[in-house]
DNA sequence: CTTGACGTACGACGGCCTTCGTAGTATGAT
DNA sequence: ATCATACTACGAAGGCCGTCGTACGTCAAG
């Protein structure tokens, strides 16, 4: 699988889920995202058969309920997102990404504070 | 106007020529987009024509040619499009957004020194 | 063996996005 | 006046997304 497909709105939804529980069943899931809105099973189950063609999560199916995983890692699927949303809202500019996240809800210290550290950490190695 | 929807793939694409060149006419539009991938004059005026409608854009048509504004400020657009992401993919959390846009392409001296300055001024004003 | 619970597979529908073709209208030059 | 040019308006097609209903298979309990 080379590069699948950027995910939809409904399709990151249920990456996050897979994200913070691993490897689940559709049951799993879809437990999760309808006490958020109500959704029918089929749905999700549909959802993540599709994600699963696109290349977008990995099927076990020895089991009789197919356990699906993410088929790329958190991180790397946010940096595509996050390059993404550079390229097309902010000519490339990362201050602007942001002044535009930092804008969008109170920072607490303890986020600067996390910030700045990544700051650090990126002089470190760029220098 | 209260609260125009979140800018499709197309109508940002857009958004950001008339954030760079001020307040357009369809032709200004489509000569910059038609140089980068083959498009119909008409697609522009179409879509454009429908973020009016949307309340993505202000038309004034005084003139023969339509001039065309966005109805926000780009400060107030990237901050939806920066809070959307935030939430919908990175948890809210900024470093991991900010970790996904500094590993998404290689990051300059000065624009880590950039970020660093844009921290200290939150830092200021947050406590 | 039957039945109910729990799975998957899959077709279909409505909606939105994108794109384009065509029709109609105003303007300015000959 | 006519005609080419430069616009706008609008309908429609095609595709993808999200959603759901229905059909069907499997398995264990009675």
């Amino acid at each position: 699988m080379e590069h699948p497909p950027r995910p939809t709105e409904a399709e990151l939804e249920i990456l996050t889920v897979l994200w913070s529980r691993g490897p689940s069943t559709v049951r799993d899931v879809h437990e999760i995202i309808a006490a958020r809105k109500p959704t029918q099973y089929t749905t999700i189950l549909k959802q993540m058969q599709v994600m699963a063609e696109k290349g977008l999560l990995l099927r076990e199916d020895s089991q009789r309920a197919h356990v699906y995983k993410p088929s790329r890692p958190r991180e790397w699927t946010q940096k595509q997102l996050a390059g993404d949303i550079l390229r097309r809202a902010f000519e490339g500019s990362a201050k602007s990404l942001m002044m535009g996240a930092l804008a969008s809800r109170r920072a607490s210290k303890e986020e600067l504070a996390e910030l700045r550290a990544l700051l650090d950490d990126y002089e470190g190695r760029a220098r």
